[in-house]
DNA sequence: ATACAACCTAAACCCAACTTCAGGTCAAGT
DNA sequence: ACTTGACCTGAAGTTGGGTTTAGGTTGTAT
């Protein structure tokens, strides 16, 4: 078990963003004693899923549903299936994307040293 | 020659977003008869490397410094050298991020459809 | 018992990047 | 003359993802 304080240096995140996500329903099943939070092996692991898929361009919103139907277990693992199947769409996409940006700025580097010249 | 119209439907970006981006500065140069917007070569490569430097994550404000360099001519070359190199750096990690992601993706992915035998 | 750090809340605020609104101009067609 | 469509403006509103503020509680060390 770790507070607040202990997750935020762990994970280098403000402890004004865990109380946002925490507010936002990112950890539908903590625990707290007499008010204060207690962040688990679940929370964490949950955390390590929240950053890959705000990666992956996931909404807060978005997220807090995937959060649910886990909090929920087996009736939902078809709807989360589904969840990663289109993020690895989207990432594929991203990285397409970056690697033509790359290349542009590839160029333009060299078209930038050149005119230099 | 083209019109903002013609351009929105070009970049497939909305009219109020160009007018955006000229009233940001991203247009240094950018003619206007009797008040209308003329777009021309110029401010479509400017769009093509508005695109790129915006999916690198350069904010609004720094693109607006990139473009008055353009306008300013050769003596601001190290300078926009410099930002291309920062941004390759910043492509190349977002890149590695993104590798990292997809494995945790495929690796959920593939959890998610064991545990639903 | 008192000081102190680390926790808590609700509500207000912030920021970038747009988008919408209200009202106006202008050129072309009928 | 007048309607229509495509353009214009400044200002206000929206959205997402937080951060800050103000005031309050808890637990441990002295």
């Amino acid at each position: 078990m770790y507070t607040i304080g202990q997750i935020s240096a762990m994970f280098n995140l403000p402890i004004s963003t865990l109380r946002y996500y925490d507010k936002e329903g990112l950890f539908p099943g903590m625990k707290r004693t007499s008010g204060i939070r207690q962040f688990s092996d679940i929370e964490i692991e949950a955390l390590h899923v929240i950053e890959c898929l705000k990666k992956s361009g996931l909404e807060i919103k978005d997220i807090r549903q995937f959060m649910f139907w886990c909090a929920e277990g087996p009736a939902t693992y078809e709807n989360r299936k589904k969840l990663f199947e289109n993020r690895k769409v989207a990432l594929e996409a991203q990285m397409r994307e970056l690697e033509k940006n790359m290349a542009m700025i590839k160029f333009k580097l060299k078209s930038e040293a050149e005119s230099n010249q």
